[in-house]
DNA sequence: CGTTACGTTGACAGATTTCAAGCCGGGTGG
DNA sequence: CCACCCGGCTTGAAATCTGTCAACGTAACG
């Protein structure tokens, strides 16, 4: 149930296979991608915005965040990546970064050039279907958080964003009963769903007082599902999960 | 300088030459694709969250919004395009509709079936590229939004937005000097950057008065570029435009 | 001429931010 | 081993922004 120690041909096949089954080509394919593995410890960019990156990143173990800065200093995250995830696969085809990725508390990527990734694509259409997706379902995603943050107050956008961490961290095996580990700042949280980090705290104690989660350190516990669903006013289907998950 | 005049193809093809020059072959297959239209009053969705669209849209006149309503009904709109764009490209390689989109005022648009795309697509790699891009833009714009919405308050957001629409119409030939039409209600707007309509109306009124936009009617003109980029905290390079626009 | 959609205003309530201070636990250096 | 420091979490009170309610003006239109 740990998820650091997957190899990433691993936790990329697994990802794309929850779409459609791969051929053994593909499979081997994605296999023969060579992939440099890097440990980034927080408070240092992955990728940073202005970047013209030349490859991507996988994320093998530890969640990161996307995230850009106001001239006013604050900051905006307009997504968390959890391991499997590739959080920069835009820069396949847009020449500039538009945005930063950085880790939370720290984590473990790998690098994948992206001509390797173009040949692939080239050589398997289908993987360049399953890769495209994995861009669009990123947009689904914050199309969402647009509505989280625009139109929901601070108390539902909290709960929303339980949920969609609970799915997701469930879709990729981190999730144990009801509880998964959410090794988050309140800060980070609070600019994820644009709070301040007071507000934020305050939130999160009326969540606990309104028993719709239970924390101990940094893991989190759910005890009523549809209670949670409920209160953030969530719907899984901009997840586009394909298992069809409650 | 009108635009609902333009051909489909040309708009598709105009658009695509603008990252990069397109075969002969390739400029054919885009000019073979079927296109059925039809002019959507205001008040019809084009499409509609939970559909299983088997077409995608291309608009040819007119702007559309892409939106999703709260448990609450409070509507936030996460995206809003313009002749040229193709606003449910996603439904490519997403089976369900994760948002709905709607004309503002009316538009007219061009289906396309998805068979044609693919078909398309297979043959020339490099629309597959193309297509894939458009819809990366997309995802970074909805990311700007997301900082824009959640760390800007009102009066820059605003702004910004006001910003983005000018570059934008700029792209498409729909900008005379330093005007253009924006034929979209204040309450639209609203939902566009996540404020109630009352307060956009008095946002809207100091920017006037600040001397950053005049309005006639439907018409904005920009009578200083520079301050009113400034005023949005604006830079454009989450846009994309390869020309490279200030 | 009534109806309707949209824009405008004022007053008030409420959600959130900001500022400031205190607390707690872990790590470091003396 | 203990003092100290620092990041992260909590709390309170006041300042602001923004939303809500309600009413009115206005232009387009059948």
């Amino acid at each position: 149930m740990t998820t650091g120690s997957l190899s990433p041909h691993i936790l990329m096949t697994r990802k794309l296979e929850s779409i459609f089954a791969l051929s053994d080509e593909e499979r081997q394919a994605l296999q023969d991608l060579p992939v440099r593995i890097k440990t980034i410890k927080s408070g240092q960019d992955i990728v940073r915005i202005g970047d013209r990156p030349t490859q991507c990143c996988l994320i093998l173990e530890g969640f990161t965040c996307v995230y850009k800065l106001t001239a006013e200093g604050k900051r905006q995250i307009m997504a968390l990546h959890v391991p499997g995830d590739i959080p920069d696969l835009q820069s396949l085809h847009l020449k500039v970064m538009d945005n930063s990725i950085a880790p939370i508390r720290s984590s473990t990527v790998g690098f994948i050039q992206h001509e390797d990734v173009r040949q692939a694509c080239e050589r398997h259409p289908r993987l360049t279907a399953a890769f495209w997706r994995e861009t669009l379902v990123d947009a689904s995603i914050s199309r969402e958080w647009l509505l989280n943050i625009g139109q929901r107050e601070a108390y539902t956008r909290l709960a929303h964003l339980l949920c969609e961490f609970l799915l997701r961290l469930k879709a990729v095996g981190l999730v144990e009963g009801d509880t998964f580990g959410l090794p988050i700042t309140q800060v980070e949280m609070a600019d994820a769903i644009g709070t301040s980090a007071v507000h934020m705290n305050r939130i999160l104690q009326a969540l606990r007082a309104d028993g719709l989660i239970q924390t101990q350190g940094t893991q989190v516990t759910v005890p009523d599902w549809e209670k949670l669903k409920k209160a953030g006013d969530f719907d899984p289907v901009y997840l586009h999960l394909e298992g069809g998950e409650t």
